[in-house]
DNA sequence: ACCATGACTCCAT
DNA sequence: CATGGAGCCATGG
């Protein structure tokens, strides 16, 4: 490739696949995780998703227990839906109910 | 090189 | 708790 970020796709699909059932990642986390400096930079990574069935991109929330905006893939009702399926609950302004199940 | 934009975060108000 | 601004780092025009 020739940007700097697509060489931290793999990795951070990788992570993601690693996350347990009900739990989740931040974007700073997942930074933190593969050596980036920006959680920005996530957000870019996680775009270059194409197959949400088999990278669970959806795992990935903001530091504050909202969703992002932008989920490539049916909006974040679509995520937040992918993520009660797990059985993360939501309260009624869409934050995470319990936002202690964070992945270390 | 400049500028706008983004699936963000932190801190102040 | 909601909002705004600054910081953030890389991409693309």
């Amino acid at each position: 490739m020739k940007n700097k970020l697509s060489i931290f796709i793999e990795p951070v699909f990788s992570f993601l696949k690693t996350i347990p059932m009900g739990m989740v990642a931040t974007y700073s986390l997942v930074a933190k995780e593969v050596g980036l400096k920006s959680p920005r930079n996530i957000g870019w990574i996680l775009k270059q998703n194409n197959t949400p069935d088999i990278i669970p991109c959806y795992k990935v929330v903001r530091s504050n227990g909202k969703l992002a905006e932008g989920y490539k893939f049916g909006g974040k009702e679509e995520q937040q839906r992918r993520l009660e399926n797990e059985g993360i609950r939501f309260n009624e302004k869409g934050k995470i109910i319990n936002f202690k199940n964070l992945v270390t």
